[in-house]
DNA sequence: ACAGTGACAACAT
DNA sequence: TATGTTGCCACTG
């Protein structure tokens, strides 16, 4: 755990939002961040994802959708990683997402809605908010 | 405590 | 459309 007390940490917001990531859609990084109140902050979502490379042991990471989160102009961004794009093209087709040769995803087709103020609330905080 | 890092985003060429 | 540059933020040693 790198939480401390009981504080949910930034990561594990993001990976609840990403969890919400219906099957056949996608979203953005910066929609994450922003949907998390943090509109600067697209760059941790990345390296959250990242992260979970190393807690693919870790089956409560298992399920978490991260082939479903590309960048802001709609275009897978993992190009020059080993692991590779390709991946993750494969796996967003897989799913019914039309993804092009350039690894560009159609965002008026496929684009997640996103969560409303007060499913984030109940994520953030692990209920809703007295208002 | 501090500097380095990275699966971003916005803007300039 | 394709690069390059700069600003950002959370996490790590």
């Amino acid at each position: 755990m790198t939480n401390s007390e009981n504080a949910p940490n930034f990561y594990e917001q993001v990976y609840a939002v990403v969890r919400r990531i219906p099957r056949g859609k996608v979203s953005s990084y910066g929609r994450i961040a922003n949907m998390l109140g943090r509109p600067r902050a697209a760059r941790a979502v990345g390296y959250a994802l990242n992260a979970l490379k190393d807690r693919k042991d870790d089956l409560a990471y298992a399920d978490i959708p991260w082939q479903r989160v590309i960048n802001s102009q709609g275009r897978i961004s993992i190009i020059n990683r080993e692991n590779s794009a390709h991946d993750q093209a494969t796996i967003l087709r897989s799913e019914g997402v039309s993804v092009s040769e350039t690894l560009h995803v159609d965002f008026d087709k496929y684009l997640w809605g996103g969560l409303h103020w007060a499913e984030i609330e109940e994520l953030v905080y692990g209920r809703s908010s007295p208002l």
